[in-house]
Order: structure tokens, then C-alpha cells, then sequence
DNA sequence: AACGGGATTTGTAACGTTACATGCCGAGCG
DNA sequence: CGCTCGGCATGTAACGTTACAAATCCCGTT
């Protein structure tokens, strides 16, 4: 494999004319930029990014850690991201941290490697108590839940307040008795407990009990459990008309379950989602959910990223923080 | 940021001697080995793998290039691929390659400038044609279609094979006037060539007509595309009673296109799909597929891949190629 | 007590690149 | 005519790690 120095002594140059060529530099007549050009095109050169790595200290590629990538929620989000990275000229590299607060800590650890220039973390399995742990000398922005003043960068969704209008969407369509189907409650921060509480908000200002019965938890957000839970009200012989789930996903799963036990959404109950994904637009029924703007929270987190990035030497800026907008996206498993 | 040279001097011993500590080399004594990873803790050392990569020739990452992260069986693909490339101790890098030719080849130019110690590509633009252009002296595992006689390990599917086992099996629950909703057919080695190739065969099996009337193509293999052409083929006065659709993806969206139309499934029309993506089991009503064992085709790509990058020298082997196996899932939309 | 030999430790020399400083050259200016 | 200056090109010296070979240590043997 053709090095640097190769290149050089084909095109007559010195390996740093080179170096400039490649890297764009000004200051290199048009003439020997051709003639450098030409060599690379014959030795087919490709320049080494490692020994790039090291010399620079920066690797071009960014981190971003989910709990599962095959999760639609998670791909969505990170073809989003690796769209805005490329904006900035950066590569991602993905980690799949398995919904644990270990696989988290693992990522932080390999970013830490000078592995990646930053690390994207779409925390679930941290805590508030792990602040401390995210006081790394290291670019990294939290997506997702809210930790109030964490050490870092953070893009957060509009937890409580997309759960209340979707709770509220679905009490101003005549629900009365609406479930809600949440996943662990591990702290205070985490999707579930949030958006839990956007629930019970809503319910409040409907002047509507909160009845524990109609409580689903689950014990991961995912399609599978969401049926379960679906089929487990169903059956409980607790009557309700109406169903928020705290993603979209799990919502999949309470549609599905639903139809096992015969119950026609949204004739008989109502269903609304959160997240927004693709998905939404084509089951059916269609599933209402919440947009939070992911497109909009993806560039956000990248465009954090790459400041903390570019920025250099102790003098570092402030955390950031950024909640994105949302809005309700009606459909048909809370239309009739 | 602390180097094996402070830890060295810190433990009293030679930067040789960390290395071999890090690096799980025999022959360090365990009270040397405790002392220096005592010296590791307390500088919080980091290996520095750029310095390593550039040293080693290694980085221990390797690429995988999907059309789209977003979509389900990428996203479902690739986590397998992660989980299978960890038990190799590798780790994973996507890059979304547009489901276009330039994306692909830019997969590859990334790659062989060492970024990525192979590449497991999934292509979708590259054709016959290109086989030149794979003729990379670089570790690369082509997933999916089957390029007859590359140069390169290859995994594939039984496109053929499985979509007349799809078909073959509306015909045997009783339809007659079966569809197909395929996608771009760029050569004669794609998704949407060989899959209808396999419809094909399988009707003529059946001894029934082929109708150019039962054809839907669609350019692209989106939920969004399948609805559309399930409302075209609804609306075009055709009688069929069952579709065969060469993505579960774009069978989501016929399924969703079909209920535009108020045609039930499968009392109306039955519905079959390929991939066995886990949305699947979930749709309402849950859609029958063709399962190619996606975990083992997961994992052998990135045990050909891993064999590759141990492989040394000149020497190489003769490329392999792997067609996986398959099965027919029956679910609701074909069954009653 | 000297010796052989495996276990353990160390020195040397890159890996390929770029930051930084410096050198060179011709043109314009006083 | 000498001097400065800007455009262009180059030399030097790492970046932090590990392959390789060689040195040293320690133990049981003879």
C-alpha cells in the first residue's frame, strides 16, 4: 500500500507539499497540486487514518449509543443522526448498549479510548445518580430524557408535556377511562416516568380519577410486551375506552393485542402513541401519536456535539440544553 | 491524558512491560501485573487506539454499508451483525449507503483507507457489472443478492426459492389470481428480479397464468410505495385474491393500502411477504412471510469476514459463498 | 559453585501522518 | 541595489503504541 512518501517522491515534491495537497492547504501552486494529484491517481494512494488519528488526535467519527438498533424508534433516530453528521463531516459509529446502564458506561469507556471524537448517548439505563460519572473530559451530549444539570450537553424531549396532550387528545375524543401502558420506572428521569406523569397530569386537569387499575406496566418497551399488556387489560374486566403508551412501539403491540381479544380501535378504545415513527402512518388502524421532531433534536445533538468538539483547551462553555417541540399527530386509532 | 509511558515510570517498570499487561501477554509476573494495573487505575489510563491502529494495522472496527439504518430489516440486520462482529471482538460501524451505486462504492473507498478492518456490504446498486470494482485487495463480504462467481465471500439469500415457496403458498390456500408488488429491477441479481423470478416459477408450477395486469412494480421498497400500489391495483379494475410482495416492508404498506380500499385480509385477499422482520407478528393482521434465518446469515458474514481479516499474506483463499435457508411463516393474512 | 534454560523484562525502531518552524524565491519598494 | 514580503516548498520532530530481538533474572541441576 502506497504511503505518503511515495507519493512525494513520484510527483517530485516533498511528503508535506503532499500532505497539503490532501488536506486542501493553501499555498501550493496549481501546477504541483496536478502533479501530486496525478501520483496519487497512479499509485492508487489512500491516505492512512490512523497514523492521521494519531498525528491530529481527532478520528473524524462520532459515537452514538442505543439501547437496540433494531428498535424502529432507534433506527429512525439514528439514520437521522448519521445524516447530520455528515453535515459536519463526521462518521458514526454505533453501539448498542442493551437498555443497561453497564452497556452506557461501556460506550462513555470506548469513547474515552479516543475511539470517537464525541459520543451521542441516548441514555436510559443512567441515572441522576450517575451524573458524576458523565463529568468526562470528552465531548458527549445526552439525547433523550432530561438529567437536570448534568455535567453535559443535553437534547431532551418534551416528555411531560407530549404525554399530557396525548392523554388530553385522547380524553377530548369522549375517552373516560384511559389506560396508560408504561415500561420500568427506574428513576425520575427515564421515559416511562415522565411520560407517566404527563398521564396523570392530563388526567388531573380533566377533572378524571386516576385509577391504578388501569395501570399496564411493562418490562420493556417493545411490541411483544405491549400486546401482552393489551390482552392483560382486556381481560382484567376493567373497562376502558381509551389507551396512551409511552412509545410508539409498545403501541404497536397494544394495537395487536387489542385485536386478539376482538376489541376495534378506535370504535371500541382509542389509542394514541408517542415517538412518531414511520410505522405510525401505516398500520391499521393508523396510530395518533406525539411528533417530537427528531430531525430537529438530531441536528441539535450533533450541531452540541461538534461545537464541544471544535472547542479547545479548559475554557469550556456551559452545558447546554435543549428541549424540542412537539405536536399531535391524529390518525385513525383515535378518529370515529 | 496519561500514556503507557507515565504508567510505566509510575509502576516502575518499562512501557514493554504495560504492554504486555494490556495487551494479556503471558509471562508478566501477577505481582508485577497487580502494580501496574494499580498504575493503570490511579492515572485513569486510556489506551490510545489510534497509536495502536496505526501500530497494529488493525482496528479492530469494521464496516457495514445498508441502503437505510431506518428501515426495519436493515435495522434488525444490523443488530445481529453487531452482536454476532462482538463475539469476534469487533466492533461496528454503519454507513448508509442511499440503496445507490456511488453510496456503495464510497463504503469502499472508506474502507480501504484502513478505516475499517473489512467491510460487509449490503448491496442493493452494485451489479454484475461492478465485480471489478470489488476486486479490492481488502477483507469484503457481500450480503444479500448473489453476484455469480465474484470475486468475494458472499452471503446471500434463497430469493428465488423462497418467493415461489411464498407463492406456492397463496396458491395453496386457495388463490387463484395472485399479485406481486416488486421493486426496481436494475439487473438480473437484485431483491426484485430474482424474487420475481421465484413467483414466476412457482405459477408456472401451479399451471397458472402469468398477467403482466398482476404486476405492480414500485421504484422504491417503502411502506409508502406498497400502500400506493395496493390502492393502484385495487382501483384498477384487476381481480386477484392474493399478493405476494418481495419486502415486508412494502407488504406493511400494501396491507395498509388494501385497507384504503376496504379490502379485507385475507377474507378478500391474502397477503405474503419476505424477511420476517419482527413486525411481522404484530401487524393487524399479522402478515404470513418467508423467514431466511437472518441470525444465521448474520453471523456467517462476519465469521467469513473475520476469517478474512485473520487471514494473512498473499495466500488467499477461494471466496465462499453461503445461501441461506429458509422458511415459510404462516400467519393471519393468509390464513381463514 | 558454575551452568543451562525457561520465565520475565527491557531497548530499539518503526507504523504514516501532520504541526511547526524554517527556507527559498521572485517581485515590489524605498 | 538591497531589503522586505508573500507565496510556495521543505525538514524536523513528534503522536503513543507494539513487533522483534535481546538482555536479565531466577531456579533447579550437575
Amino acid at each position: 500500500m502506497a504511503t505518503i512518501q511515495d507519493v512525494a517522491r513520484a510527483a517530485g515534491v516533498s511528503p508535506m507539499t503532499v500532505s497539503h495537497v490532501i488536506n486542501d492547504h493553501p499555498h501550493v501552486r496549481a501546477e504541483t497540486r496536478e502533479r501530486v494529484l496525478r501520483a496519487i491517481d497512479e499509485l492508487d494512494y489512500r491516505v492512512n487514518v490512523a497514523a492521521r488519528n494519531l498525528r491530529t488526535g481527532r478520528t473524524g467519527t462520532i459515537g452514538l449509543a442505543v439501547p437496540e438498533i433494531d428498535r424502529p424508534y432507534y433506527g429512525q433516530l439514528a439514520a437521522r443522526i448519521i445524516e447530520a453528521a455528515a453535515g459536519h463531516g463526521l462518521r458514526v459509529a454505533i453501539e448498542q448498549t442493551g437498555a443497561s446502564r453497564e452497556g452506557e458506561l461501556a460506550a462513555l469507556a470506548l469513547s474515552r479510548n479516543r475511539l470517537y471524537d464525541g459520543l451521542i448517548l441516548s441514555t436510559v439505563g443512567l441515572g441522576p445518580a450517575d451524573t458524576d460519572l458523565l463529568k468526562v473530559d470528552f465531548p458527549v451530549v445526552i439525547l433523550g430524557e432530561r438529567i437536570f444539570d448534568g455535567p453535559v450537553d443535553h437534547v431532551a424531549m418534551p416528555n411531560v408535556e407530549g404525554a399530557r396532550a396525548a392523554t388530553a387528545h385522547l380524553i377530548e375524543r369522549g375517552c373516560r377511562r384511559v389506560a396508560v401502558v408504561d415500561g420500568p420506572q427506574r428513576g425520575e428521569v427515564d421515559v416511562s416516568s415522565l411520560r407517566h406523569d404527563g398521564y396523570r397530569e392530563a388526567l388531573r386537569e380533566a377533572g378524571l380519577p386516576f385509577d391504578p387499575g388501569l395501570v399496564a406496566s411493562v418490562d420493556a418497551l417493545t411490541m411483544e410486551t405491549g400486546a401482552a399488556a393489551a390482552r392483560r387489560l382486556a381481560g382484567s374486566g376493567v373497562a376502558f375506552d381509551g389507551v396512551f403508551c409511552v412509545t410508539d412501539t409498545v403501541a404497536m403491540g397494544v394495537l395487536r393485542g387489542l385485536a386478539d381479544r376482538g376489541l376495534r380501535v378506535p370504535h371500541d378504545v382509542k389509542v394514541i402513541g408517542f415517538d412518531n415513527i414511520a410505522e405510525c402512518a401505516y398500520s391499521v388502524p393508523s396510530l395518533s401519536s406525539i411528533d417530537p421532531d427528531h430531525a430537529l433534536m438530531a441536528s441539535t445533538a450533533v450541531g452540541f456535539l461538534a461545537r464541544r468538539i471544535a472547542e479547545k483547551g479548559p475554557g469550556r462553555q456551559a452545558p447546554r440544553e435543549f428541549v424540542s417541540r412537539f405536536s399531535v399527530v391524529a390518525r385513525e386509532s383515535t378518529g370515529g
